[in-house]
RNA sequence: GCCGGGGUAGCUCAGUGGUAGAGCAGAUGAUUCGUAAUCAUCAGGCCGUGGGUUCAACUCCCAUCCUCGGCUCCA
């Protein structure tokens, strides 16, 4: 046995006794205090400051400075949490407290929930604790007496956890009278927590799952300094200001009524000229691609919708109806009638791929608690697409499909995220066909060489998915386009085309859409771009604005001319101040002011405020048309 | 759907048992004005809905609808 220990840290190989803790090598190589590590990692495995290490090899240590750094701080404060809640709630059993994407949170089990009050009140006594610098000490203990001690405590949550842990030993860890199942590491002393916020409480279930007792959650988030604490709820300020809610109203760009139904969008003449830019500009792109625009039936008939599948899969998100007594469904998809398109002749090798494209509206029955805003409705028009094809054009469908996404992710300047979703538990098809689909969609992925992540068991019922996801103003992330393979619903209804040899095979069907829904689409895009449409999409291009009323019909005039070339203006002729009128543009964000008064109307010239700047230059008409014309065809700001 | 917060004028919000308020928006009048809010006057409310308690309810209780946050991150 060696004597002593080889450690690799900062590049330069030391010898150490067995034993010596992390701490004590930093205090070695680093004689000045450095209260931003927190803990240390050795030979990839992190560990704590206190522990001894036993094995040679690299040592690295972990700043508060770095995202792991960050995680273990977070993670801490949760702890450093649950002593709060526990001291001043002891009947309150802990559930778990892991640190999540911006912060952390702890479930506990409260008899009654925790008020905003009790959030105050506990974030004194956390602070309280924080000062009182209480060290985080390890104890490893066989299963049993950690399931033992926690059973004298009450605390039920963690001996389900302990039960589902495959060691025979584990790790606890206290900080003062506090005692924590937790695999580490954490931060030396409580003290080493310099900014944190409890944010909100919210329900939440027993391991997530809808069947157990619903637990008291509540959200905080730490950070390494006071200033990095301010600069994130300041983010959160800003996101609450891009909220597509809010700049709806402000916009006037749409409303969700009571009267007419939660879900439901009502579009008002701002926003409906969004949805009509938009779908102009999908239209011209799928028809670019080589898509035929179809449109299919609001309702269809129940028999079909049992005979794909849909009424035993997807049932509870469907709205019924009945028509002279007979029963009718309500479209949640818009595959039924492009089949029964497809169906509609007999269709040659030679045809495909056929490529059917809908604006497709249709309607499904989220559940009351998860409505948002555009971003989740029970009404949303889709551009869906359906894409029937030879299996030998599998492959290059997908890689179409996915090179349309990039194409337009790239012209609204939107990062996304792909994830490829396997088979879900309630699913129709063979393990065969299910195998064919997934592989076709990953090889398309990879031949890309695109980024993604994999989701087991979130694909549809009919087939498996590559899901691209956008991300809203809360970085929320939100499934935007999708491309989903399907080899079950040409079988169900027997869609066949014939080959070269004159025999008939069946095709392959691809669901598909780019933006995904139009309404969540907006949601997003309103948000991406804080309500500042670039100038082919804003609703109103140009406001036009007076000085005094002297240049009414100058005004109008000019507003004429505009309109004549397709440019979308409004008139402020109100007796107002041009202060006053160029106030309320800037708020509805208008691309461009343009403003007339005796100079203008003397000269025959306008006066040109862009978005942003403020300052105004002088044009001719002809000029400014061209620039606009110009700036449009670029579809950028 | 579940847990918690909320619903008062078109909008943003104040009002905790004794007949309902502000700012902005709106209407009217004055002002004709050069780059982020001119002044004055007026009007506007089954206090989400239904029921209950009370001499009396926006306020307390029950139900219901809508809305906001969360229910994905695994010691």
């Amino acid at each position: 046995m060696n004597s002593y220990l080889e450690i690799i840290v900062q590049d330069i190989s030391k010898a150490y006794s067995p034993g010596i803790t992390a701490a004590e090598i930093l205090k070695d190589v680093s004689p000045a205090s450095r209260p931003e590590i927190l803990a240390a990692e050795l030979n990839g495995k992190q560990i704590d400051l206190s522990a001894p290490i036993t094995e040679p090899g690299k040592l690295d240590f972990i700043s508060v400075n770095t995202p792991k750094g960050l995680e273990i701080l977070r993670h801490s404060t949760a702890h450093i949490m649950a002593q709060a809640v526990k001291e001043l709630f002891p009947e309150v059993k802990v559930a778990i407290g892991p640190a999540i994407a911006d912060g952390f949170y702890y479930d506990f089990d409260s008899p009654r929930p925790f008020t905003p009050e009790d959030l105050e009140k506990i974030e004194l006594r956390m602070k309280e604790i924080v000062k009182s610098k209480l060290p985080f000490r390890k104890v490893v203990l066989p299963r049993g007496e950690a399931i033992q001690f926690f059973k004298e405590l009450g605390e039920n949550y963690k001996i389900e956890l302990i039960e589902a842990i495959d060691a025979d030993e584990v790790n606890l860890y206290s900080q003062g009278n506090f005692t924590d199942l937790c695999r580490g590491p954490h931060i030396p002393v409580s003290s080493a927590v310099k900014a944190f916020k409890l944010t909100k409480v919210a329900g939440a279930y027993w391991r997530g799952d809808e069947r157990n007792r619903m637990l008291q959650r509540i959200y905080g988030t730490a950070f390494p300094s006071k200033d990095e604490l301010k600069r994130y709820l300041e983010l959160l300020e800003e996101a609450k200001r891009r909220d597509h809610r809010k700049l709806g109203k402000e916009l006037d760009l749409f409303s969700i009524s009571e009267e007419a139904g939660p879900g439901m969008v009502i579009w008002h003449p701002k926003g409906a000229m969004l949805r009509y830019l938009i779908e102009e500009f999908e239209r011209k792109e799928h028809l670019r691609r080589g898509y035929q625009m179809v449109v299919g039936p609001q309702i269809l008939k129940r028999e079909l919708w049992e005979k794909s599948g849909h009424f035993d899969n997807y049932r509870e998100n469907m709205y019924f109806t009945t028509v002279d007594e007979i029963d009718y469904g309500i479209k949640p998809m818009n595959c039924l009638s492009h089949m029964i398109i497809y169906k509609s002749r007999i269709r040659s090798y030679r045809d495909l791929p056929i490529r059917y494209f809908e604006l497709g509206t249709v309607h499904r029955h989220e559940k009351s608690g998860v409505l948002h805003g555009l971003l989740r409705v029970r009404q949303f028009t889709q551009d869906d697409a359906h894409i029937l094809c030879t299996p030998d054009q599998l492959n290059d469908e997908i890689l179409g499909i996915i090179n349309f996404v990039k194409d337009v992710m790239g012209i609204f300047g939107f990062d996304y995220t792909m994830e490829l979703s396997t088979r879900p538990e309630k699913s129709i098809g063979s393990d065969e066909d299910w195998d064919r689909a997934t592989t076709a969609l990953e090889k398309a992925l990879q031949a890309l060489d695109l980024p993604y992540e994999i989701n087991e068991g979130d694909g549809a019922f009919y087939g498996p998915k590559i899901d691209i996801k956008l991300t809203d103003a809360l970085s929320r992330s939100w499934q935007c386009a999708t491309i989903q393979c399907d080899f079950t619903l040409p079988e169900r209804f027997g869609l066949t085309y014939v080959d070269a040899d004159g025999t008939r095979k069946r095709p392959v069907m691809i669901h598909r859409v780019v933006l995904g829904a139009i309404e969540r689409f907006l949601g997003v895009l309103i948000e991406h771009y804080a309500g500042a449409f670039p100038l082919w999409l804003a609703p109103v291009q140009a406001m036009i604005l007076t000085i005094t009323d002297r240049t009414d019909s100058y005004a109008a005039e000019i507003a004429e001319t505009l309109r004549s070339h397709d440019i979308r203006v409004d008139l402020d002729l109100r007796n107002e101040k041009i202060g006053f009128k160029i106030r309320e543009a800037r708020n509805q964000k208008i691309p461009y002011m343009v403003i007339l008064g005796d100079k203008e109307l003397e000269t025959q010239s306008i006066a040109v405020r862009k978005r942003g700047q403020d300052s105004t230059v002088t044009v001719d008409l002809a000029q400014f048309i061209n620039a606009l014309n110009q700036e449009i065809s670029m579809r950028s700001f």
